[in-house]
RNA sequence: GGCCCCAUCGUCUAGUGGCCUAGGACACCACCCUCUCAAGGUGGCGGCACGGGUUCGAAUCCCGUUGGGGCUGCCA
């Protein structure tokens, strides 16, 4: 069998989603595991809606999950005297008629019609192929199409469901069908992997496929599930907040993004979850993708994120989350390195990295108002603030040595270490969760240490 | 409304007629560990939408119902 190519085609109408990226990852990872190749289409015909910002959204938000493509991204904007050629060629064979019907006259005509969508009204009224009037396919009146599917089996549409459906758009444009079509063909693509709302266009697009060029083997087509929302609705652009750039933003990786978009609908022999890109080309199979949409849930993916994280060698952990950390003021690299396996394992996403860290490099810690109540509302708190601040001075200064003394401050006031460490960490860190409070304090310093301890104490 | 697709714990899934008293993961709860928080460990909660068939036997096959979704545009 030669090797496969496939497309994936996103239209530029708005920033890239995580559905989106998931239909590119699948189109990818059946390319490259067949030694195939992969286009990328831009399915920009609608000039309305399109916008180049998006088309540059689209190509990094590629490179940013690690899918690459073969050749240039293909235009559609530019193939348009192709698709106008194509319908010129099934109008002159009597494939497509002209037409000069308004949609308020559609309706007027159709209302109350068993069968909806257009009538055919021009059919045969021998319309010129020329600006001012659409262009329609001439759709069989009886008869069927069963749509081969790799995914959904063999779904069958009865022809007299089928309206007679625009290929040139009045002022001469191609629409999303013709163009689609004639590039698939062009292109020589061999799978059509895409979402399951196009399923209902597949009859059509055979049927033109087939009106085009009937020598040509038709493509094998895969719908797959569609990702919705909680609300069980197709993930949506403008509705749902999934915007593949929000949640690089946020501190997501790529490869757990990767690795969840991939096991959205698919998951492998075994129970195993998290999988290299190499483990995925070895078993990903585009059949034994599921038949049901599923919920793109972030707290999984954040489940995913949080295990990668842990999983980085220490200095590529310092290599991505340095560029957040950096933001606090007076950011210190030396400082941020020492603290970093503390905080390795404890962010789920790189954006609460700061917070981990931030209390290192401002001259005074933010003081967080409900942390503070909390160390406010005990009258141990006093007691153990004086207490360290008596015998830090002479101590140690080292993590050890910090825990002992720490705790025995804690047992002459009754207090547990976990109890006792409370106050400290609020002084120093100004909340009451953060990275282990000793290696803190060592990091910190003894001079900045006491003079917190004491500003502290001062507003207790 | 018409056409098409779908239906296992809250979520993502394993399951392709007997291995299922339905397995795993996320989330949630409890306990353990513990300087906070995480991580880790142990345990728990929780599901085959419903009704008919077929079969010795059904989550798995068939039919119907219900529910959800997609398409139905001179959007893609």
């Amino acid at each position: 069998m030669p090797p496969p190519r496939l497309r994936f085609a996103p239209s530029p109408t708005g920033y890239f989603h995580v559905g989106g990226a998931r239909t590119a990852l699948y189109n990818w990872l059946h390319a490259r595991q067949h030694g195939g190749e992969l286009i990328l289409r831009i399915e920009d015909t609608d000039t309305e809606r399109n916008k180049e910002e998006w088309v540059d959204g689209i190509l990094s938000a590629m490179r940013w999950l690690g899918l690459d493509w073969d050749g240039e991204p293909v235009r559609q904007s530019a193939r348009t005297a192709m698709y106008v050629d194509a319908a010129r060629r099934l109008y002159e064979a009597g494939l497509a008629y002209a037409c000069d019907c308004t949609r308020e006259q559609v309706e007027a005509r159709t209302r109350g019609n068993k069968t909806p969508g257009y009538d055919g009204f021009c059919r045969d009224r021998g319309l010129p192929l020329e600006e001012g009037y659409a262009l329609r396919f001439r759709t069989p009146d009886t008869g069927s199409t069963t749509v081969t599917d790799l995914i959904r089996g063999t779904p069958t549409f009865e022809h007299s469901t089928i309206e007679d459906f625009v290929l040139l758009r009045s002022n001469g444009s191609p629409m999303f069908i013709l163009a689609n079509v004639v590039d698939d063909a062009d292109l020589g693509i061999t799978h059509v992997v895409r979402g399951e709302e196009h399923l209902s266009n597949t009859p059509k697009a055979v049927l033109l496929w087939e009106a085009l060029d009937p020598a040509r083997p038709l493509p094998v087509f895969a719908h797959i599930p569609l990702l919705v929302n909680e609300k069980r609705q197709k993930l949506s652009k403008r509705r749902d907040p999934v915007a593949l750039e929000l949640y690089r933003d946020q501190g997501f990786l790529p490869e757990p993004m990767r690795n969840y978009l991939a096991l959205l609908g698919w998951a492998p022999a075994d129970g195993r979850e998290v999988l290299s890109l190499d483990e995925l080309l070895a078993e990903f199979r585009l059949e034994d993708v599921n038949h049901s949409p599923a919920f793109f849930d972030v707290q999984k993916l954040t489940h995913f994120n949080a295990e990668y994280i842990r999983s980085l060698p220490l200095a590529e952990f310092i290599a991505v989350a340095q560029p957040w950390a950096d933001d606090v003021a007076g950011f210190d690299p030396a400082a941020f390195t020492t603290m970093a396996p503390l905080v390795q394992e404890r962010v789920k996403t790189l954006s609460e990295v700061p917070q981990y860290v931030d209390f290192l490099f401002l001259d005074e810690p933010v003081i967080d108002d409900q942390a503070w109540a909390s160390i406010a509302g005990k009258d141990t708190s006093a007691a153990i603030l004086d207490d360290a601040i008596a015998e830090y001075p002479s101590a140690p200064w080292d993590a050890t040595a910090l825990h002992d003394l720490t705790l025995a401050i804690g047992e002459r006031h009754g207090l547990k270490l976990g109890k006792a460490q409370a106050p400290i960490r609020v002084a120093v860190t100004g909340r009451t969760v953060g990275p282990p409070l000793f290696e803190s304090l060592v990091v910190l310093g003894r001079d900045r240490t006491l003079t917190r301890l004491q500003a502290a104490r001062g507003r207790l």
